[in-house]
DNA sequence: TGATTATTTCGCTATTCTGCGAAATAATAT
DNA sequence: ATATTATTTCGCAGAATAGCGAAATAATCA
C-alpha cells in the first residue's frame, strides 16, 4: 500500500479558539510547549481537580489542538499545533513581535 | 511634548481566545481583514441582529482585537491584531500553510 | 426644536460551561 | 483474582454566554 501524502485535516477557527479560551487550557498549551506531559504534570500546573483537567485535556483534543497516546498507566499529552504556543508568546510580550501586528504573523 | 515609543500593552491569551471563540465573530474578523467596516455592514456579513452583533463587538474590543472610530452617525470597526485573520486562514486551510505546524508560525 | 438614523444598553430566557466529588475504566502489580 | 494507580465519565449546582426586542443615546437633518 503506497503512503498517499494525506490532505491535511482543516480546523474550524471558531472551535479551536474557543478551546483556547480559558485560563486553565492556556496553561496546558504553555506546558505542553517544552514537551508531552502526563495528566498528572498537567493537573499539576493546572491547579485544578483532576475530573476538571482532563474534562478541559478532551475539549483541546476535540478542537485538534493537542493529541493524546496511552503509554502503560499513564496518558502523555502533546501539543499538535505548536504554533499556538508561540502565538500565545506573542500576545503576552507583543513588543518583541512586532509581527504580531502585521497581516502575516504566521507566513 | 514628546513621544516616547509607547509599550505595547500585553494581551491576556486566554481573553482573546475567548474573544475569538465564536463563530460570528470569527466571521467578523474575517470581514475587517479587508479593511474598516461599519455595523451595518457586520451586521450584514454575521446575519444576526443588531443587539447581538454590537455586544459582539464590544467583546473583540474589550479584548484588545478590534478597535473603532466613530465618524458622524457610523462607527467603524477595524481590526487591531492584523495577525489574527492570517492565523485563521491557516486554520482553515492548514495544507497551504506548513508553517501552522512549527513553532515558530509567528516568526 | 423635533424627526431620523446608527448604534448601544438593558432585561429576559434558554443554553452552555465550570468545577467538584463519586463512580467507572483500564493497565499493571501482587 | 485482587489491589493499586492513572485517568475518564457522570451528575450535579452555580456562573457565564447567546440571542432577542424594547428602550436609551448620539449625531445629523429638516
Amino acid at each position: 500500500m503506497k503512503h498517499t501524502p494525506h490532505a491535511q485535516q482543516s480546523y474550524k477557527p471558531a472551535e479551536v479558539f474557543k478551546a483556547l479560551g480559558h485560563p486553565g487550557r492556556v496553561v496546558i498549551v504553555r506546558e505542553l510547549s517544552s514537551g508531552e506531559k502526563c495528566v498528572c504534570d498537567l493537573v499539576q500546573a493546572v491547579g485544578l481537580g483532576w475530573s476538571t483537567v482532563s474534562r478541559h485535556l478532551s475539549v483541546l483534543k476535540a478542537a485538534g489542538v493537542i493529541s493524546d497516546d496511552k503509554r502503560g498507566l499513564q496518558v502523555f499529552y502533546r501539543l499538535r499545533l505548536p504554533c499556538v504556543a508561540h502565538f500565545i508568546g506573542c500576545l503576552e510580550n507583543p513588543d518583541r513581535h512586532p509581527e504580531l501586528m502585521q497581516a502575516t504573523c504566521c507566513a
